[in-house]
DNA sequence: TTATTCACG
DNA sequence: GACGTACGTGAATAAG
């Protein structure tokens, strides 16, 4: 029996070729499951409030495997294994094992039960035994399965489970031995021989004595100090086997390595003990009892729906006649939709929405048709709007057509710009262009209707472009974002995208614009879409933007997220589109002439360097450089990192030039200018917008996890400044004529805010005396200021910030790891609330899994628990920067959202602001208005806390104007 | 596509 | 001497 998105078959439906496979049993490691799976989802509540994150994550694997059913390498058995909750066999060999495993989040505890609920709902078995582990009933029932000749898949991804992959059967009794394998279906992918191999070197059968060398932190397995993973296959790859190492260990050449395993042989040898499976554990269950014999729907949809679980209780299929239209809404209760649209989605559990139908979308070809949608939109108070283009650069694009939702399955799409490039013999019919924005206009701008979009900035620009002010508005994205930023996992800048959204909130997979358009040299603009297909993807966009908003605006209310969404972000989104719209003056021809100049250099420099190395190569090129510095001309220092290439960035360069290596000192130069010649001088003048002759960048509102804009297209964010020679492309940032840019930033925003946040006295009282902040660090811990005490301290108040180690420090101060600690120690010392700072908040996190800032914006760290210390290290110092870096930004975002409304208050109605550069904000206004705005920006950037925030310290501001940015700085 | 390098706060 | 060495970004380039 298999469940599809269509039906639930019974068993008397079973296909017939299922039955006579081969027996394939699975094995599900239930207990490591959800722990991945907590920390992977968010975390959802049931309609009674319990935390059933991870619990949604359990159901829709086993859904998954459910729908293998018929596959050739699905399940024909079918076995949950848990862990029970108490001592194993192993704690009497080691009574520490697993003793500093933290105890699991608050928020997971309830929902261990639930997984048992689950797995019955399912009707599947669910083995859990006392003194025994999940893994060793998993070990004894793969051994008894492939001893039948049956295959096993062991749905895991445990290391210490990956022993048993490509175990077979012996053969016994004339039946051919079945196989093992993993599955790790977050990833969905096979573990088998080969995987294995790649991942730890050695083959399956040699992995328990690789384990047994290399220990593990988490379940406290010693193993041998100082041998990770590498060292560990290594040495079995060496000597075969764990035995054979310890034998040979006296006669290894002397090394500490040598030391500690003569000295840890013993540790070494119970850690073999500990990750040995046991195999011949008495079996509470046949194998027999786990034939899949269909799964009856009814226990599984009353489970379904105890959890709200919607979206897969539609996918089971009940049957139950869903309309694919609502009807007309009552007008009486339209009156009452404003309120409960503004206040944001339902307060009880979601309504059971029919599953996605993209053919229940209209395509709006005639007026007629148009005013119906918009009378209907206005009775609703809110509408989900998409606008497709022929391009992602707003300023650029053309608009195709334009779709709507009201509720689910309930919406259209309204073609206005297709066949216009030829792939069709006639234009389909289509209305007007001006008579559907003339006709929508109304509906975008009226305050009593809610526009809701995803990444709705786009879309307001777009119509902006058309002279519509669309407003108010929401935006799904961010709503995810100021719900679960960090907590996007594998994908990068896709973690809020519509696609990924709807496949975690709505468990429905939507058509992508590659499906649509294809992609590459044969992508054609969305306006060459025929019109049913491109009804289905607008349409669709809108109606699961609609879905989006009332799942994540119902979290927003429960989660605490309010407070940054409706204070914070939401009334960003038309300030920074507005920005976008502005754009920047850039002079063109000073660019062009600096890129000559570059030119110019660039090649006097390649010469020098080819006749230096005594060959011409690529200079770009760092594996060719490495090689001519390290293995031609033999230079010492160079270092190869993990692919095997020498390493020749800024600071190992520097060094070689500091010997007085001229070569590197040449290619330093080279790199420099070669870099601001590709980066701005030459893309910068791409950028300029034929249309307005001004530069509009993009900015991200979800870009950065700590709440920072990022820009984009061009990135105007890293403008060089720092060298002379970069600093000089500022100067091509120009104020139109009879007016001036003012640059207005705040002056050391994140110190302060360390200072405020960890309550450090003598550096806030620096800041409200107006001091040089970093002299007064020096003072408190040298207790005298010289440029090298005060340099040193500039120093380590930096590293505070970014989360300090001993080893960045020493290199930044270029002493040692010892000395820098000493230098860490002091500073904690003189500053103890920096220390019961970072403390606290790794405290908080760690619990938590998020940060947050003064005014509640959380960020995620999914590997602030991490076994691996190099990525639990770098969560932690990520967590200890977060709330500052993020606290600035919010900062500055309010004044940004209070900035253009201050302006207007006082008259003043041609100050534009046109970037914003993380503490930075850059405005073009008439010469005339510098006088009587500069006290305005400074009020409001320097009062942006208040009133929600009441700082310890003041918020200075540094103003400059002139003709360029440069200038202004 | 991925790694490397380097521009900014 | 296991990881890798300060936080947060985006863009260009070489090379697989």
């Amino acid at each position: 029996m298999a469940m599809s998105d269509a039906d639930t078959k019974t068993s008397a439906e079973k296909p017939a070729d299922s039955a006579n496979r081969k027996p394939h049993l699975y094995l599900v490691d239930g207990s490591a499951y959800i722990f991945r799976a907590y920390h992977r989802l968010p975390p959802l509540t049931d309609p009674e409030g319990t935390p059933v994150g991870a619990v949604y994550g359990y159901t829709t694997m086993l859904w998954k495997l459910a729908q293998d059913l018929d596959d050739a390498d699905g399940p024909t058995h079918l076995a949950v294994i848990l862990d029970k909750a108490s001592r194993s066999f192993r704690h009497d060999l080691f009574p520490e094992y697993k003793a500093n495993r933290p105890p699991p989040p608050e928020d997971l505890v309830p929902q261990f039960p639930l997984i048992r609920d689950a797995t019955r709902a399912f009707s599947l078995p669910c083995i859990e035994e006392e003194m025994l582990e999940a893994d060793d009933l998993i070990a004894s029932y793969a051994r008894a399965a492939t001893r039948k000749g049956w295959d096993v898949t062991i749905v895991s991804s445990d290391k210490d489970l990956m022993q048993l992959v490509g175990k077979c059967g012996d053969a016994d009794d004339g039946v051919d031995g079945g196989c093992v394998d993993m599955l790790d279906t977050m990833k969905n992918a096979r573990i088998d021989i080969p995987e294995v191999q790649e991942k730890f070197g050695v083959l399956p059968e040699q992995l328990g004595d690789v384990l047994a060398l290399m220990g593990d932190s988490v379940d406290n397995i010693p193993g041998v100090r100082g041998i990770g993973p590498k060292t560990a296959s290594k040495l079995i790859n060496e000597y075969g086997t764990l035995e054979a190492v310890l034998t040979a260990a006296p006669d290894m050449k002397k090394s500490k390595m040598k030391e500690n395993l003569i000295e840890h042989a013993e540790m070494a040898r119970l850690s073999r003990e500990l990750v040995q499976l046991k195999e011949d554990c008495d079996l509470p269950m046949e194998l027999e009892d786990f034939a899949l014999d269909g799964i009856p729907p009814d226990p599984l949809a009353a489970f379904l729906s105890k959890h709200g679980f919607t979206s897969l209780l539609k996918r089971l299929g009940n049957g139950a006649g869903s309309p694919a239209r609502p009807t007309e809404l009552d007008p009486a209760k339209a009156e009452n939709a404003a309120a409960d649209a503004v206040e944001g989605a339902t307060r009880q559990p979601l309504p059971e929405w029919p599953k996605i139908d993209l053919d229940a979308y209209e395509c709006v070809q005639s007026v007629e048709r148009l005013d119906a949608w918009i009378e209907r939109a206005f009775a609703a108070h809110a509408v989900a709007i998409d606008t497709e283009t022929s391009s992602l650069d707003a300023m650029r694009a053309e608009l195709a057509g334009v779709s709507l939702a009201l509720g689910p399955n309930d919406a259209c799409y309204i073609p206005l710009g297709h066949g216009s490039d030829d792939m069709f013999a006639e234009k389909p019919e289509q209305i007007a262009l001006d008579v559907a924005l003339e006709k929508l206009k109304p509906l975008l701008e009226s305050d009593a209707v809610l526009k809701v979009g995803q990444n709705i900035k786009y879309d307001i620009n777009v119509l902006a472009r058309h002279g519509i002010a669309m407003g108010p508005v929401e935006d799904t994205m961010i709503l995810s974002f100021d719900l679960d930023a960090g907590r996007g996992g594998g994908g990068i800048g896709q973690a809020h995208g519509m696609d990924s959204l709807a496949e975690t909130h709505l468990g429905h997979t939507t058509l992508t614009f590659k499906d649509i358009c294809g992609t590459g040299k044969k992508q054609i603009p969305f306006s060459a879409v025929p019109l049913d297909k491109a009804t289905r993807y607008a349409a669709e966009d809108a109606d699961v933007t609609w879905r989006l908003w009332k799942v994540l605006r119902q979290r927003v209310a429960d989660e605490g997220a309010t407070r940054i969404y409706e204070r914070v972000d939401r009334p960003l989104i038309p300030v920074v589109a507005g920005m976008e719209r502005e754009g920047i003056k850039v002079d063109r021809e000073f660019l062009s002439g600096l890129s000559s100049e570059f030119g110019g250099q660039i090649d006097a420099l390649e010469k020098q360097i080819h006749e230096m190395a005594g060959e011409p190569f690529t200079v770009g090129s760092p594996k060719q450089l490495g090689e001519i510095l390290f293995d031609k001309m033999g230079y010492k220092g160079g270092k190869k990192g993990k692919s095997g290439q020498y390493s020749t960035d800024q600071s190992v360069l520097e060094g070689l030039a500091s010997q007085g290596v001229d070569l590197a000192a040449r290619v330093l130069d080279w790199r420099q200018l070669s870099k601001l010649r590709s980066t701005y001088t030459e893309a910068l003048q791409e950028a300029i917008n034929p249309r307005t002759g001004r530069v509009h960048t993009s900015y991200s509102l979800v870009g950065a996890q700590t709440g920072r804009l990022s820009s984009t297209d061009p990135n105007l964010q890293n403008i060089p400044i720092r060298t002379e020679t970069g600093r000089r492309i500022r100067e091509a940032f120009v104020a139109e004529e009879g007016n001036v840019l003012l640059a207005a930033d705040y002056s050391q925003i994140e110190l302060r805010l360390a200072a405020h946040m960890a309550d450090v006295p003598p550096l806030k009282e620096a800041f409200a005396n107006g001091e040089d902040i970093h002299a007064r660090t020096a003072l408190e811990m040298y207790g005298e200021v010289t440029r090298d005490t005060r340099a040193q301290a500039k120093t380590i108040n930096f590293a505070i910030l970014y989360g300090i180690s001993r080893w960045g420090l020493a290199g930044r101060l270029g002493t040692d790891a010892d000395e820098a600690q000493g230098m860490i120690d002091r500073y904690f010392e003189r500053f103890p609330g920096i220390q019961r700072y970072i403390v606290a908040t790794l405290e908080k996190v760690r619990e938590c899994g998020y940060s947050e800032t003064l005014f509640g914006r959380k960020t995620h760290f999914r590997n602030i628990n991490s076994k691996n210390q190099a990525e639990r290290q770098g969560a932690e110092r990520a967590a200890i920067n977060a709330p500052i870096q993020g606290t600035s930004a919010d900062i500055i975002k309010r004044a940004m959202a209070r900035m253009m409304p201050a302006l207007r208050d006082a008259g003043l109605n041609d100050v534009r602001m046109l970037l914003q550069v993380h503490d930075e904000l850059v405005f073009e206004l008439p010469e005339g208005d510098v006088a009587a705005a500069s006290p305005i920006i400074e009020r409001v950037m320097a009062e942006a806390a208040l009133p929600s925030v009441t700082l310890d310290v003041p918020l200075g501001i540094d103003i400059g104007t002139g003709k360029s940015w440069g200038e202004a700085h």
